[in-house]
DNA sequence: CCTTGACCTTCCAGTTGCTGGAAGGAGCAG
DNA sequence: CTGCTCCTTCCAGCAACTGGAAGGTCAAGG
C-alpha cells in the first residue's frame, strides 16, 4: 500500500505521515523497489492511533510515549491511566485560563453599549487596568 | 527611555518589543545618538494596551485591530465590541473542544481500573473507535 | 510511442508568537 | 584599562503541521 492509499486509510494527510516519520514519531517506513514508500494494515492501525490520540489533544510527544506503551504487552495500565490524567489536567488548566478570560471580557462587553458613540467601556478597560467592574 | 526600562514598565520582556516593531505591531521607535530606541510614556501606555489584549487572548492581528480602534476618535464603540464578541465566541468554539476531548478522555479513564496489569481501556479505546461507551 | 495525469520523492518556506543566543558596539564604575 | 550591563543586529528554534517547487514513476488512452 502506498502512502496515499494508507493516508486515506488512516485520515490523516500523506504530508502528515512523512512528518511523522521524519520526526521519529513512527519508523521509517519500508521502501519499494521505485522507492515509495510501502505500508500494510498494522501501519495503518497505528496511525489510526496516533490520530485518535492527536484528536484527543495529546501533543505528539506524549502520543509517542502512549505508542511505547502499546506496543509494550507488559506495560502497566495504571501508566497509561496517569498520562492520561496529566492531560485531563492541562485540558482543565487551558479551560481554566480561558474562561478567565472570557469573564473579563464579557464584562467589558457587558459596560459596552455598542453604538455609534466613540467612548468605549473596552478600550478603557485595555488602557487602564484589566480589573473587574469597580462596583 | 531604552527599551530595557520600557519593557519593565509595560511588563513586556525587550525582546518582545523589538519584535512588534518588526511585524508593524507599532510603529518603529524613534533612535538617539547612539542608535538605541528611544520610548516615552505614551509608547508605554500602547505597550501596556497590548499587553492586556494579549492576556485576553486576542490574536495580534486583532489586538492590531484594537490599536486603530484605541487611536481613532471617531470609532464607533460598536465596533470595538464586535471585535470583542467575535473574540468569545472564538474562546467558547475552544472551550467545547476542550471539553469534548474532556469528555471522552474521563470516559476512558473511567473504564479503566488503573493498576499493574497490562490490559487497559484507555489504549484500547484509541486503538478501536473513541467511540462513547457502548451502554 | 508519446502524452497526460495522478501519484510518489525530496527539500524549503511559512504559519503564530515569541524566545534564546551569538557577535559586536555603547556607557559607566573602579 | 577592565569589567559589567545595556544596547544593536541577525539567525535559529519551539509545535505541528501545511503548501509549493522540482523532479521521478506508473497506468491508461490515442
Amino acid at each position: 500500500m502506498n502512502i496515499g492509499k494508507a493516508a486515506k486509510a488512516a485520515g490523516v494527510p500523506a504530508k502528515t505521515i512523512r512528518y511523522y516519520e521524519s520526526i521519529g514519531l513512527i519508523g521509517s517506513a519500508g521502501r519499494r523497489e521505485n522507492g515509495y514508500r510501502d505500508y500494510d494494515a498494522r501501519d495503518v492501525e497505528v496511525l489510526r492511533f496516533i490520530a485518535r490520540a492527536r484528536s484527543l489533544g495529546f501533543p505528539v510527544r506524549a502520543v509517542g510515549d502512549l505508542l511505547k506503551l502499546w506496543s509494550d504487552r507488559e506495560r502497566a495500565s495504571a501508566d497509561v491511566r496517569s498520562l492520561a490524567q496529566d492531560h485531563v489536567r492541562e485540558i482543565d488548566a487551558k479551560v481554566a485560563e480561558l474562561m478567565a478570560m472570557r469573564r473579563t471580557l464579557t464584562d467589558l462587553i457587558d459596560r459596552c453599549h455598542g453604538d455609534d458613540r466613540p467612548d468605549c467601556p473596552i478600550l478603557e478597560g485595555l488602557s487602564s487596568c484589566h480589573a473587574k467592574a469597580p462596583a
